[in-house]
RNA sequence: GCGCCCGUAGCUCAGCUGGAUAGAGCGAACGCCUCCGGAGCGUUAGGUCGGGAGUUCGAAUCUCUCCGGGCGCACCA
């Protein structure tokens, strides 16, 4: 597995009953380039690349195969070439092949044929793939409000689901939750020690805020304060009491960890309420969970000894003797030269010489879980109610009655890149104990941090060192209280788009203005942290995240809402429009010359949806689909521009540009939906 | 010291398994509403793809090396 966003075999992917316009032409032209190989020059070649050419003059798919071939046939690539094309014959939905350049063979659709093709891909048919996947996402330390590097997390994370469920796979959404680290230790330090609360006062804190919600008194903002104040607690007094206070950290965590005391139950309330707030603010953007699994019980059930006991029989873990790791059961790390006899100072310790376990050791037992290997089961509890699903939580004594979770055959970590190590070894461990096919489909979806530009920390009121004024960009830090909160940012997207709407006297009524303003928020964030390709910093600006205009969200919503225009004015649906069209004879006329370039090239864009739905789960990336989206509203745009639909008078070259728009729509919706993006009526 | 990532237009970023004249958005300059809504469209300016070497018919893409930046390398999570 590749470190960061692994590949995986595309057969296994079940798209082979999806509707697939250029995938099938293409797979039509290298069959009949294969037989023309075989036949002519006697070879059989792995692999025939047929790209797609950089402009359509080129045709629209071609192949250099005989620049490949020079040597072998020791002539040159342009003779090949001819002797290619003149064996080809004819290729169904082919109109031609011919040579080009120095020796490019390109291949002309038979562009009515491929309209129609186009035309009639169906609208998300939901072919089931048999592959069942598991994607962790979110997982935010329940101790303080999620921030802008939390949403693009839970965005790539729900958009890559969506993904997965439009290529047919069933899908489970987990988000795991560390409810017994530091982190919560720290707010709990905080609320004991600084603030002075006993549990009684913790509940009426956390009930008090759920009135007040509207009033900033929110929890987790109430503990995104005390969690930085509880850090520079830790290093504010002399170095006596700083020990001192380290000691109390480490007390507290012992304790929570215990369970079944007053601490732990502190941890347990505000662990809870702060949860809670996240889901909240992640259901703001239409992000949804089928299961919270959470540390407290893969102690208490212990998942670890199930694990520790396999990893041992089968020889992953070794007892160390000597050197620095004296005492403790360590693994190999990934790449080690293997020495036998040899001292592994470099080994990863799984258990400490002290007998807990570390990060990686219950990482594997969670792991084992997912993948149905362990041979222990959470117990489960109804947690949050969605409109159509309920999400549940793990408890140590669950319900009698619970759906499934676990036992996956692919798993997908949307973590952070520096999480890589960690990852690696936890694949390391899997492969070690002979779970070869999990681990090659136990995939880090990795994925970069998000900064702030110096300019956007200091309009934030920060103070930024001289010397981080001419960086690129600025690290958030939860422990320092600084960042940008999800949901400031969400509300200033909404007051945005509100005054947007507002000023444009978009939508009927109240209700709709605030749904249409909520929507084009939506799009404009979700868009901006998929644009980006994972392993790119995201250097965030509010002057950038609040732009509605160029590539964003808000400018592909237009091109629906434009198209949607038209059928209104137009008094007719779509699906209608596609009906007659299907009936239309002579269609050549109108994909011929300079004039329909254009048209053509966007019914070609239009054909690529299941083309870029394969790429972009073969690499775990979806900013091709945002680019995808946002390149078919820029050829959609473009033709809206240059053919005015409504007052065209040929009736049949009207039904042609109607299809054209239909399925430009069609395509716009979908692509949009899978992005977890709505579709406004107007704006 | 070891490992991973990044360096492409003034700025922010695309560039698919090496392939045809290196693209987009923003910003800049100038245009386009008697016509399906201008959150739009068009034109112009702007790049020795960090430097060098190599592999190849062909390199932004692969290899090596150097420079510059980021992040990992805990008996933390």
């Amino acid at each position: 597995m590749a470190a960061a966003g692994g590949r995986i075999a595309l057969e296994n992917q079940g798209f082979l009953r999806h509707p697939r316009v250029y995938l099938e032409l293409q797979q039509r032209l290298r069959a009949q380039l294969r037989s023309v190989l075989t036949a002519k020059y006697d070879l059989e070649l792995e692999n025939i690349p047929i790209e797609i050419p950089p402009d359509l003059q080129f045709g629209e798919l071609a192949t250099p195969i005989a620049f490949e071939l020079a040597r072998k046939l020791r002539k040159s690539p342009k003779i090949i070439a001819q002797e290619i094309v003149a064996a080809l014959g004819a290729v169904d939905g082919f109109d031609g092949f011919e040579v080009a350049g120095a020796g490019y063979i390109n291949a002309r659709l038979d562009r009515a044929a491929g309209v129609r093709l186009v035309a009639g891909g169906k609208s998300l048919a939901r072919v089931a793939s048999g592959l069942h996947s598991l994607v962790e996402h979110t997982s935010i330390n329940p101790n303080k409000a999620a921030h802008i590097g939390h949403l693009r997390n839970a965005i790539l994370g729900d958009t890559f689901v969506r993904l997965l469920r439009a290529a047919g796979q069933k899908v489970d959404v987990q988000n795991y939750i560390d409810n017994t680290g530091v982190q919560v230790a720290d707010i709990v330090v905080g609320l004991i020690h600084l603030e002075n609360k006993t549990v009684a006062e913790v509940r009426a804190l956390i009930a008090e805020s759920d009135n007040h919600a509207a009033d900033g008194e929110r929890i987790d903002y109430y503990c995104w304060d005390l969690y930085a104040r509880t850090s520079q607690w830790y290093e504010q007094g002399s170095d006596e009491e700083n020990a001192v206070r380290k000691q109390l950290r480490y007390a507290t965590l012992h304790e929570i960890e215990q369970g079944s005391n007053e601490t732990a139950e502190i941890a347990e309330l505000i662990s809870t309420a702060v949860l809670k707030r996240h889901l909240e603010t992640m259901l703001r953007l239409d992000i949804e969970y089928d299961f919270l699994p959470r540390e407290s019980e893969i102690l208490h059930l212990n998942f670890w000894e199930a694990a520790f006991e396999q990893m041992k029989q089968k020889g992953v873990l070794y007892f160390e003797n000597e050197g620095k790791n004296k005492g403790c059961w360590v693994m190999r790390r990934p790449g080690a030269e293997v020495v036998e006899g040899a001292l592994d100072e470099d080994a990863k310790v799984i258990v400490r010489s002290n007998g807990t376990v570390t990060y990686v050791g219950k990482d594997i037992a969670y792991h084992l879980w997912k993948f149905g290997l362990l041979g222990k089961d959470f117990g489960y509890k109804p947690f949050f109610t969605y409109s159509d699903h309920e999400c549940w939580i793990s408890a140590e004594h669950g319900d009698e009655t619970h759906p499934h979770f676990g036992g996956a055959q692919a798993t997908y970590n949307v973590i952070d890149v520096r999480q890589n190590d960690p990852q690696a070894n936890l694949v390391q461990a899997l492969r070690g104990m002979g779970f070869v096919d999990q681990a090659d489909h136990c995939i880090h979806f990795g994925y970069e941090k998000v900064a702030l530009t110096p300019r956007c920390a200091l309009d934030l009121g920060y103070e930024i060192a001289q010397e981080d004024l001419d960086s690129p960009y600025i690290l958030v830090s939860g422990r320092k209280g600084f960042g940008v909160k999800a949901d400031d940012l969400i509300d200033k997207l909404i007051a945005a788009t509100s005054a947007e709407v507002e000023a444009r006297q978009t939508g009927a009524d109240e209700n709709e203005r605030r749904l249409i303003a909520k929507q084009i928020a939506i799009g404009a964030l979700r868009y901006f942290m998929l644009k980006f390709t994972r392993n790119s910093v995201i250097a965030f600006d509010f002057k950038d995240a609040l732009s509605f205009e160029g590539e964003t969200g808000p400018y592909i919503q237009y091109a629906v809402v434009r198209a949607r225009n038209i059928f209104r004015k137009a008094g007719i649906n779509p699906q209608t429009v596609l009906v007659e069209f299907a009936e239309l004879t002579g269609i050549d006329a109108y994909l011929e010359g300079e004039a329909a370039q254009e048209i053509w090239a966007l019914w070609l864009r239009a054909g690529r949806r299941t083309l870029v739905l394969e790429q972009c789960i073969a690499s775990s990336e979806p900013a091709y689909l945002a680019k995808h989206a946002f390149q078919l509203a820029q050829e959609f745009n473009n033709f809206y521009h240059k053919h005015h639909i409504l007052t065209e008078e040929d009736p049949a070259r009207k039904t042609f540009l109607l299809a054209t728009a239909a399925v430009a729509l069609r395509e716009l919706v979908m692509a949009l939906s899978w992005l977890g993006i709505e579709s406004p009526e107007s704006m």
